[in-house]
DNA sequence: CCTCATACTGTATGCGCATACATCCCCTTC
DNA sequence: GAAGGGGATGTATGCGCATACAGTATGAGG
């Protein structure tokens, strides 16, 4: 504790305080069972003094294998984060009785989600979870060359670093369609779950007057939702759109922005599809503000899931992801492939579950 | 991309193929101003060519760094996980159309903001992030030897083992107050936000009939804020209580359950001053649910200033911990101690927020 | 022309550990 | 009582890279 860390003990220290060699040490940690209760208990005792901690570097560069397992994030949108904060040691505290603006909600409970998936995934796997941002050539420098695979979500990481790393260790990417590329994809049913919806609306709400809200346009995500829409409206015997009615970024204030411009436009349709969350809440907000009632004079369906679509008022009607076994899912994935490297490219798919609530008109 | 993963290249193969030694090689890549144009260009050839990825390990061992940051999390509470989701791959999706109940959400998006935080503030100074679960000796074998430093909540790891793990590498409590030890710490003002909270209530509304609802015993931040509340009460000449009027767990349905015994035994305060968000949304759940008004008949505030907390009904008035920043500031704290192993201890401590809005009868 | 600084590049070594292989010891077996 | 076998431990080597140091070439200065 009152150590000055003098400098990091190392297996040849161990050994020569438990007076044994340093092959021994490593049996002690890694084959406990080759060794005897006698000898281990010297190297314990010798560990503990020393305040040994064996050398991830070095153990993973004798063993051929890091440990851990690389996860890909998209450059968290818009989030530069500034200089760093302020810290008072001396207790200061500043109040602010008025906010400006209450803050937006981050939102990104989907990153969070499948973050922790594959956290608790790899934990019962014995492996540590390494994160990185993808910008630049960051992942190649600093992720790729220390975990034996890597989860990424689709079009996060440049298609050609991808393909550069993945010819080093296996990559499984989370989301998106299968892009026609050798790597394995897990993903969820995004068509069918739109469909659902769609044909929900239909059959359940009597409404036959629909729009699709959607994302960005190279999303495949959103491609495949609006897809689903298009099916599920043909199913109706409706004709489908050729393109959606307007597009956001996937983000509330988007929506609020898209539904405003429609409010104004006097173009509301009886039912509007959006194709995430965000989204759907930002046009909520945007429609109850102009005094239009949800469900009863427009219904807004999302896609996602987040924990904010089930404590907007009212709540929004959804399409659930299951955004951690995503993560877990990734995972499996990713350890399979290790196991054998020979095995063909995989595409999981995992369902999804379309959740009825109030900003459809049931559980009115 | 077809490739079948031959053998990972290395610094040598690189070097074969480009004609130059394995110095020049390394040297590409740390030191580029110290190699020529020329050299370097066939060095990138090689690279691209032979898909080669620097070993994170091999570098991590020669430099005597490892150029990452270990971030360490409370056992996700409960969360074991099970088995694995399963995984259709050929599309199939299943419909719930009655989902038994809405599930609750996760409400971690604290430790989600905290790694945020982290791994921004890490990203800037080109360090990656490892995490890992406070579970078992895990943490020692997977993540201490694998950082350079280690970030970790109080009362995570158990403290012989942080006590060891300290020997090697400089460690970072965030929250939870100094306990005695020699580790650099990161917290917010739990005291000054809460003693702040309750005489805006007793100020504002004119409220003296005040009641603490507590969290977990053993939490340092939960004492801190009965501390301040005590103060706040103090401040404003009204005898304070010895202990918290309830305990509950910083859960939500805890909180509604502690709401319906209040409720019960007919002793409702005027105001319900709650130590965490959860246990005050909870609370407010059990209120509304028997028909008491918020904040007409009651007031309740919270503390954490989570998402939840904007989007419910009333909007709660809370104390904001800049959660992200949290993280922030313990990467700069460990960044500035591997800078400077002599450094005295450093205590950083975060100002705080307070939110004032309907729940406590502002923003009426 | 020779000296010497400058700009590159190569050689050799060690980082801390895992592990194949060799060694040694003790006990069993006929 | 010699041969053989299994358990416990030691010896030696290499994992892939960074880097100190040594070497080479080139051009400037005298």
């Amino acid at each position: 504790m009152e150590n000055l860390m003098p400098k990091t003990p190392t297996v040849y220290d161990v050994a020569d305080l438990a007076g044994v060699s340093i092959a021994t040490v490593s049996r002690v940690f890694r084959k406990p069972h080759k060794v005897s209760q006698a000898t281990k208990d010297r190297v314990d005792a010798a560990v503990l003094n020393l305040g040994y901690v064996p050398s991830g570097s070095a153990r993973s560069l004798a063993a051929r294998r890091a440990g851990a397992i690389g996860l890909c994030f998209p450059d968290f949108d818009g989030i530069d984060g500034g200089p760093a904060p302020v810290v008072y040691t001396d207790g200061r505290v500043i109040e602010q009785f008025d906010p400006p603006e209450d803050v937006e909600p981050s939102g990104d409970l989907y990153l969070s989600e499948v973050m922790l998936g594959t956290e608790i995934e790899a934990w019962r796997h014995g492996m540590a979870v390494t994160i990185a941002v993808a910008r630049g050539n960051e992942i190649f420098d600093n992720l790729a060359g220390r975990v034996d695979g890597m989860i990424t979500l689709s079009r996060t990481v440049p298609e050609r670093l991808l393909a550069h790393i993945a010819r080093n260790i296996p990559v499984v990417v989370i989301a998106g369609t299968r892009a026609g590329d050798d790597y394995d994809h897990i993903g969820t049913d995004n068509v069918a779950g739109m469909q659902a919806m769609t044909q929900h609306i239909v059959d359940a709400h009597g409404v036959r007057d629909l729009a699709f809200v959607g994302g960005p346009a190279d999303s495949p995500d959103d491609h495949d939702r609006f897809e689903g829409f298009r099916m599920g409206l043909q199913a109706e015997g409706i004709e489908p759109p050729s393109e959606p009615l307007l597009r956001g970024d996937f983000t509330r204030s988007h929506g609020r922005m898209l539904g405003r411009r429609l409010v104004e436009a006097g173009q509301v349709p009886r039912a509007l599809v959006c194709s995430n969350d965000q989204t759907a809440l930002g046009i909520l907000d945007a429609l109850l503000a102009t005094g239009l009632r949800v469900p009863e004079d427009v219904i807004v369906t999302g896609f996602d899931g987040i924990d904010a679509s089930q404590t907007s008022r009212p709540r929004l009607t959804t399409v659930r992801q299951p955004m951690r076994e995503l993560g877990r899912a990734a995972v499996d994935t990713l350890l399979r492939r290790l196991g054998d490297p020979l095995l063909p490219p995989q595409t999981g798919t995992l369902p999804v579950t379309v959740l009825l609530r109030e900003s459809c008109g049931c559980l009115a």
